[in-house]
DNA sequence: TGCCAAGTCGAGGGTGCCTCGACATATTAT
DNA sequence: ATAATATGTCGAGGCACCCTCGACTTGGCA
């Protein structure tokens, strides 16, 4: 009866998994979610089995990547319903997500599909975020700030598009597009199946 | 002293531009521009080396492809002066483009590289474009449906967002977005810097 | 009919993805 | 210490793709 079922981990493994993620984040920094998973091996000075032998897939790889990058965004997402009105609580988040999700070309495009594809080792971190994005845009939806036809879903894409115009154009113009996406969701012009409606009656 | 200069294309690589290109424009269309060439080439019964021989790159690929598409969708442009509002106008043609650009996944990405890179083959068809969303923008600011600080880009940037958008949504939520996006240009909530402002005085 | 520019071919060198069996070694038990 | 073995590591190899280039073929024309 041994009181320790499993081995302690190697050393050298949990050394090689760290300079890999270190690689990793450089590359997926410079060159995006596409950038060679080979290169990246030989950055670490490790075979190319070794880093599968880590990571099964590019995906896995960017999950353990964004792990704790995604634990303080939850955390200012937790916080901001305390924040001045709801709308710019809401509009705060939308630009944290932008931000987060252009740290690497491409990622908006991954967190996008795996919102609701749950093998995706991001749908998990989705959940989450989907979570926070539909308690601030209530909040917002009821000091009628926010046009009643407007999801979560909605916000998640439109974060997620804003992230990827942040990856095409200069960063001040980038601001001041996701200002426009958050305007749009004021009241406003209704699009409306035959009825003009406003927020609430 | 001759007279025809040049000889009359052959026959054959006539022919053969035409089945590349339909193999390309099918395999766009289900893989996204970044669809294996060596896959095209196969589909047209040609080699690989005669599709480089027609087309030098990938770009010069879909150039090809979107040219028709493209006067098309300047023609609509021109004529869209005499619809309605302005805005409507305006929206109008950024669906227009959104729908064009997400012809193919991928396709929205390289337009917008493709309005300041000039080396690029899809430089000037983004130079047309940028001509018919400055003048429709313009006429939309002057009746005052749209903010003074939205620019050309910005909306070059924001359909292009939409085609993005409608690559991973269905279709009606894109639409749902769409609408969004143009609300977004409509006075309102103008971000300044520091100062709240209205719209206009 | 025959010349030859225009067009076609596909091997080949480079890169990348991912798998898998052989091999190495850190940890644990003796 | 030493051996036993679970846990890691290695990198060749099969496959796909990109793109180039020299050898070859063929359609248009005189």
């Amino acid at each position: 009866m041994s009181g320790t079922r499993t081995r302690r981990p190697r050393g050298d493994a949990q050394r090689n998994r760290e300079r890999i993620l270190a690689a990793a984040d450089e590359a997926f920094r410079e060159q995006g979610t596409g950038a060679s998973l080979e290169g990246i091996a030989r950055q670490s000075g490790v075979a190319i089995g070794t880093l599968y032998g880590h990571f099964p897939n590019r995906r896995a790889l960017s999950a353990a990547l964004l792990r704790e990058r995604h634990a303080a965004l939850f955390e200012f997402g937790g916080e901001l319903p305390e924040r001045a009105s709801a709308l710019d609580a809401l509009g705060e988040w939308m630009g944290a997500v932008a931000v987060h999700a252009a740290a690497y070309r491409g990622l908006a495009a991954l967190l996008m599909e795996s919102l609701d594809d749950e093998a995706s080792e991001l749908h998990e971190a989705c959940g989450r975020m989907a979570a926070i994005t539909e308690a601030l845009l209530t909040a917002a939806r009821e000091t009628g700030a926010v046009r009643g036809d407007v999801t979560a879903a909605d916000v998640h894409a439109l974060m997620n598009a804003a992230a990827w115009m942040r990856e095409q154009v200069p960063e001040e113009q980038a601001e001041h597009l996701l200002g426009l996406l958050v305007n749009g969701l004021r009241p406003g012009g209704e699009a409306g199946e035959g009825r003009r409606s406003g927020p609430r009656r």
